[in-house]
DNA sequence: ACTACGTCCTGCTTGC
DNA sequence: TGCAAGCAGGACGTAG
């Protein structure tokens, strides 16, 4: 389930092993992880045959390689996607969707079980695809604008861990950091954005942005074995986690039980005691 | 502009 | 033992 550290440790693994290199062939093994790209999956092939990577940059949890051509190769892992590197002749993996050759010799492989993620080509996307143009800068961007942040989810009326999912907002966060920072700040997720005072959103981001530094550090977090960065090994088990997947477990701060409730077709989880919710609870 | 909800996917786990 | 339901969940489209 790769947010933003995860994927970060993907960008570097692309700008160490694939930046510089040309891509030779392009091979489109499933339609389905290139259903964005509007010129199909021939045209994304032609499109990218014989270009070189020139760098590799992210926003949130998209990265993209921008090429010579101008354009760029734009990627999104989805929940089980992998950009892998391996020499010419490895086994296929299972669920191989695209392969790359690489002048320098290996492949670039991208590998997606359940294909929520993709890859397209961003036509003149090298400084900043215009298709993720909506997606707001993510908490560890310097130009992240701290004050614009606070300002904006005190005026929205949504539940505050809807507001640190909404990648319009703050880009990167996914469910499980999300109940991680929500904890260490000892916020109900349910509590509306108008109702919280600005030091407490100043205080929530503070949070986000250590949990995902913490991440960041271990070179991301991975809970089961369908992430593997690109090198092909397996990210950090993280055994640190306060309260998501904890549930029944005591928290680590009060010893209450951890409670999972269904959220947005998934599972929160947070400490009844430390993070009472709202006394106006709102429809989930 | 904002909110809420359904949909897309596969494979592992759970329950009868 | 076998099968089906449950579950994981980010982003997007749509309706209100």
């Amino acid at each position: 389930m790769p947010e933003l550290p995860e994927v970060e440790v993907v960008r570097a693994g692309l700008e160490r092993h694939v930046v510089g290199a040309r891509l030779t062939t392009v091979d489109v093994l499933h339609p389905r992880p290139v259903r964005r790209d509007p010129r199909g999956p021939a045209g994304f092939a032609a499109a990218l045959t014989g270009r070189r990577v020139e760098a590799a940059r992210r926003r949130g949890k998209y990265f993209w390689l921008p090429l010579d051509s101008g354009d760029a190769l734009l990627g999104h892992l989805g929940m089980s996607g992998q950009m892998l590197v391996q020499p010419v002749g490895a086994a296929d993996e299972r669920n191989l969707r695209v392969r790359f050759g690489l002048d320098r010799g290996g492949e670039l492989r991208f590998v997606d079980q359940r294909m929520f993620g993709g890859l397209l080509v961003s036509a003149g996307g090298a400084e900043l695809p215009p298709e993720i143009a909506h997606i707001a800068r993510d908490p560890i961007d310097p130009e992240f604008d701290d004050e614009l942040f606070v300002a904006r989810v005190r005026r929205r009326t949504a539940g505050v861990k809807r507001l640190l999912l909404d990648q319009g907002l703050i880009s990167g966060v996914g469910n499980i950091y999300a109940d991680e920072a929500l904890w260490r700040a000892q916020i109900h997720g349910d509590r509306p954005g108008d109702r919280l005072r600005r030091g407490q959103v100043v205080e929530l981001l503070g949070h986000v942005r250590a949990v995902l530094g913490e991440a960041l550090v271990q070179g991301g977090t991975s809970f089961d074995a369908l992430y593997v960065n690109v090198n092909g090994e397996s990210g950090y088990f993280d055994r640190s986690l306060a309260a998501y997947g904890q549930e029944g477990e005591p928290c680590p701060r009060c010893g209450t039980p951890i409670r999972r409730v269904a959220f947005m077709n998934r599972s929160s989880f947070f400490c009844p005691r430390c993070q009472p919710a709202p006394r106006i609870p709102r429809r989930v």
